[in-house]
DNA sequence: AACTTTCGTTGATCTATGTCAATTTGTATG
DNA sequence: CATACAAATTGACATAGATCAACGAAAGTT
């Protein structure tokens, strides 16, 4: 969703100290609630989150997925507080930026203003560009064009995209692509026999990425 | 989509002069297309616009509308260029924000940070919870509340909300709507013979806000 | 005004995907 | 390890809405 701020990193021209904090989270545990104060951006170092909004019929609709390198909750530094809530998938850790100390101390502020201006103007642009898209595709277009975003995502950063673990549920998934969890299961095994992908259990491998894209694009 | 930064109003404070300018727009006009470097963001003092982003399919798909009092451009700002085109849906005029001058001027750059920032945080906000939505509803919830919607928007402005001037076609409703043209239409009419609305070409009465407001949470 | 083109409506189908239900598999708990 | 519980798969069926097609109504153009 977010990219992580460079200045964030320990040991980079940081104000330093006060700012950071490590925080390991268990499996299931909640980072923060919808319509909670905003009190920190939080960046993932190791696990993976969804972010949820509570539904009308009090229902929780997954409306995105966190993985290391991202960053959670800038947007509720603009609003005072944030506007969904993100749980961990699994165990792991995050890195607690202290906004709100941060800006008191007056010290690049500014900086620290146009790069979260960016960032903001980067998810609002994706966004747009995200539900329109969303909207207008099938099932199989929606799950291949997710696939291809989180193999893509993983191997911005870490290691090599082919392998993805799947921390979500397929119940997480159909939520956020709006389907129904049983067309997620069925479009998953339906690539499976087509060779696009590997699945077993968390563990998604991908076998054919043109494949894939080809099957996102058309359709 | 967004309110108008109160300081963009002449009089008011503002440093004045250079940065605002008047511009007419006529029907059908393009105030700026998508990749298209940044230049300024663009304040609606009458008529209405629609925001498009080109699709895999060389067609153009709608996301969102403009109304009198909202802003157009922001997240332009953040990226350099704009992430979409804006095409006037009847005669209009804008005011012209310059925002690289007004930057460039140093005075209160902190101030319209701050603003920009919240503005994109609640684009954000409002994006996500829009999307979750768009998604999981069908085409009488999709219409019901786009109406509404619409409603709220002009009420919270200029006239009173019962009376709507709806410049965009169906094709545009169901574009942004992610619905066939067709199914649009049959919706309308369904919401008509039902009391809900009354509609004579492109302007729509609201007949019960309350059926609207049931239609658009449950059905 | 006559013409052309775009837009809107309505009807008749077809299909993707939701829903319901049953079974299997995986995961947590005592 | 056994039990219970949650998640995933698979099948059968129902349906909302897309698509195709025809027509009528506006609106722009000459």
């Amino acid at each position: 969703m977010c990219q992580v701020l460079e200045y964030a990193e320990p040991g980079s021209g940081v104000p330093s100290g006060i700012l950071l904090r490590r925080q390991s989270v268990k499996k299931g545990e909640m980072l923060f609630g919808a319509e909670q104060l905003f009190k920190a951006v939080y960046a993932v170092k190791s696990g993976s989150f969804k972010a949820m909004v509570p539904d009308l019929n009090r229902q929780e609709r997954v409306v995105g997925f966190y993985l290391p390198g991202d960053l959670i909750g800038i947007e509720g530094m603009a609003n005072q507080h944030y506007s969904y809530s993100v749980r961990a998938l699994e165990a792991g850790s995050v890195c607690v930026l202290d906004i709100g100390r941060l800006t008191e101390s007056g010290r690049s502020t500014e900086a620290i203003q146009r790069a979260l201006i960016e960032m903001l103007g980067k998810e609002v642009a994706l966004n747009h560009s995200q539900t329109a898209s969303l909207i207008r595709q099938n099932a199989d277009q929606r799950l291949a064009a997710f696939i291809l975003a989180l193999a893509l995502r993983t191997s911005l950063r870490g290691l090599g995209g082919d392998r993805l673990y799947l921390g979500m549920s397929r119940s997480d998934m159909a939520s956020y692509l709006g389907l129904a969890r049983e067309t997620v299961s069925r479009v998953l095994t339906r690539f499976q026999k087509e060779g696009l992908i590997q699945l077993r259990n968390q563990s998604l491998m991908l076998l054919s990425w043109d494949g894939l894209r080809q099957v996102a694009a058309s359709r």
